[in-house]
DNA sequence: CCTTAAAGATGAAAAATTTCATATTTCAGG
DNA sequence: CCTGAAATATGAAATTTTTCATCTTTAAGG
C-alpha cells in the first residue's frame, strides 16, 4: 500500500489491488507498490508522451483516456480509447523501453504509476499473474485490432458507425461520463476528416440512428448502426 | 525433443529450442514438446482456421505466412505476414480459446504445434520463460501496427510503398524467398482495390522505383520508396 | 456583456478510389 | 498442343472522400 496521508482514495478500495491479490499475496502487492505514484489528470492532459521512456505500469482506476499517435506532419490518429477501471500499457509499456504512443486524458483521471523494476520483480516470483496481467493488456489489444479491421475494410460510413458503437458499448456505457468525444476526435478515431465525420453524423440523425443532447451523443437505434458498421 | 524417427528435421538444429533453451533447461523444454507435433504445409494451405479452437502454440521454421481476417461478405483482410523462424500465435493463440485470424502458408513451410497447456505447465514454472515468449509474439505484432497505422493515415500511394518496404525488409530479404506476392495478395495487405495496387505498381516501375523480374518484385530505389511511404 | 477562438455545419469543386468492361498474359491440366 | 481459369493490365464512368470557402453556434476570458 502507498505510505501517503494525501492519498486521493484508500488501496483497499482499489480494484487492481482486489484484482492482483486473487493470485498474489497482499504483502506482495503492497511491496511492488511502495515506488508507486497516484496522480490526478484533467482533461487534455497527456499522461504518456510518445517518444518518451517507459518507466512505469500504469492502472487507471477512474475516467476516460486516448492512445494516439502523432506524425511528422502534425496529424494525429487515435488507436483507441478505454475507461478505467483498466490495466493500460501492456502494449506499449511491458517490454519497449520508448512508448509508442502517446496517452492523453479525455476526462478527469486518476492513475496509479507503478514502477515497472518492481512489476517486475514481482512477475519473476510469480508467473500466473504475469499471464492474468497479459490477458488484461491483451483485451484492450482486441478491441484495437477489431477497430482496425473495420478501419480496412469499411467505408467511412461504416467506420464512424464501428466507432460510434464501440464508445456507446465499451466506453461510456455504464459510466459516469457524457459521451461528449468532439468531430474532431471522432475522424481521428475513424481515420477520415472531420467534415466527413460531421456530415455523417448529421445524417444519422436525420435517419434517426442517433440522437445529440447538448454535446453527448446518444445511440437511439443499435441494431441499424450495426448493421452499417458490419455492411458499409 | 519429439520422439519420433520420421521427422522432418532434428531438434538439434531447432532455433525455438536453442533460443528457449537460453532460459530453461533442456530437460523441461523436450518434456514440454512431448505433445508437439511437426507438419509441413504447402503453398495455399490453411494452417490455422479463424473461428477455430486455439489449441497449439506455433513455431514456424521455415517458410512465410499470413494473417488474414476473413468477412461474411467473403472479402478478405492480410493483417500481416511473416517469415521463419519465428515464434507465431502470441496474439491470437496466447489466451484466447478461439481463433480471432487464419493462418496461411504463401510458401512450402515448416511447423512445430506444441500443445498450449504443455506451454502453459512451462511457463507457470518458469516466469522468465513468458517474458521472453511474449515478447517475441509483441515484436511481430508490433509490425502490424505500425502497418495500421500506415494504412490509417497514408492514401493508397504511401499505403502500398509502406507493405512493399516491409515485404522486402522483413519477411523477403536474406531469405531462401523470391518476393512474390500477388497483386490481389497485396491489395488485400494494402487494403485497397487489387486494380488500384496494379495501377500503382506500374506506375512505381515507370519511375523506377521498383521492378519486376517474372513474378518477382525487386525495390531499386529504397529511399525514394521510403519517402513515399512516410508522406503519402 | 462583449470579444474571440474553437467547434460545428454546409455545399461545391477537386482529388482519390472503386467499379466495371474488356483485353492480354500466364500457367496448369487434359 | 489446346483450353480454360486465374492473374495482370488498362481506361472510363461512377462513387467516395477530401479540401476549401464560408457561415453559425458555442464556450471561455476579460
Amino acid at each position: 500500500m502507498i505510505e501517503n496521508s494525501q492519498l486521493l482514495y484508500q488501496c483497499n478500495d482499489c480494484s487492481f489491488r482486489k484484482l492482483s491479490t486473487l493470485i498474489v499475496a497482499k504483502e506482495e502487492f503492497d511491496t511492488m507498490c511502495r515506488n508507486t505514484v497516484q496522480l490526478q489528470f484533467s482533461k487534455g492532459e497527456t499522461i504518456i508522451k510518445q517518444g518518451g521512456r517507459a518507466t512505469n505500469l500504469l492502472f487507471l482506476h477512474r475516467g476516460v483516456v486516448k492512445f494516439s499517435y502523432r506524425y511528422d506532419t502534425g496529424s494525429n490518429y487515435i488507436m483507441t480509447i478505454i475507461s478505467g477501471p483498466k490495466l493500460v500499457g501492456g502494449a506499449n509499456l511491458f517490454f519497449r523501453d520508448i512508448n509508442i504512443f502517446s496517452l492523453t486524458a479525455m476526462e478527469e483521471c486518476e492513475v496509479c504509476m507503478v514502477d515497472i523494476e518492481d512489476f517486475k520483480r514481482l512477475a519473476l516470483s510469480n508467473p500466473a499473474y504475469v499471464l492474468a496481467m497479459i490477458e488484461q493488456a491483451m483485451e484492450m489489444f482486441q478491441h484495437s485490432i477489431f477497430n482496425f479491421i473495420s478501419l480496412a475494410h469499411n467505408h467511412v460510413n461504416g467506420r464512424i458507425a464501428t466507432v460510434l458503437l464501440y464508445l456507446w458499448d465499451q466506453v461510456y456505457k455504464d459510466s459516469a461520463y457524457n459521451f461528449t468525444v468532439s468531430r474532431k476526435e471522432l475522424a481521428e478515431f475513424a481515420a477520415c476528416s472531420h467534415e466527413n465525420v460531421i456530415n455523417t453524423l448529421s445524417r444519422f440523425r436525420r435517419e434517426g440512428l442517433i440522437g445529440f443532447e447538448g454535446k453527448k451523443i446518444l445511440i437511439l437505434n443499435h441494431e441499424a448502426l450495426t448493421e452499417i458498421s458490419k455492411k458499409g
